[in-house]
DNA sequence: TACAAGCAATAGT
DNA sequence: ACTATTGCTTGTA
């Protein structure tokens, strides 16, 4: 019944994870702009809380991205077959990636 | 409660 | 390419 998955998860991880689920669905986002929106002007800390993933995979971190365009990493991993996996995912929702960088900037999410 | 260390980053030099 | 900055979580005393 219960998965009890979210732990005891903070007033920032909550807000981490609303702001991720905001993305609409093949499209990217930065660090910057999940911060943006949830007021933090610290992107490692997103990338920290997003890391202990809260929920997963409710939360699509995976549209989660590096502002230099690149994919930033997943799942604790800046490199290595999970990164591979999330290239993957975007893919699948339509997100080109070309040599580890967004092909089309206009897939970026401006949190709008 | 207090202090120290670490992190899926970013900006500036 | 390298260094500094930055906010938040976790662990230890």
């Amino acid at each position: 019944m219960c998965p009890m998955i979210e732990r005891d998860i903070t007033s920032f991880e909550a807000r981490v994870y609303e702001a991720t689920c905001l993305i609409p669905r093949g499209m990217v986002t930065t660090y910057a702009t999940i911060g943006r929106i949830i007021g933090c002007r610290s992107p490692r800390a997103i990338g920290q809380a997003l890391r202990r993933n809260p929920n997963m995979p409710e939360v699509p971190c995976h549209r989660v991205i590096s502002s230099d365009l690149t994919l930033g990493g997943y799942s604790g991993e800046r490199a290595g077959p999970l990164l591979e996996q999330k290239r993957r995912l975007l893919k699948a929702e339509g997100v080109v990636f070309v040599d580890d960088r967004l092909a089309k900037e206009s897939q970026l999410w401006s949190g709008l």
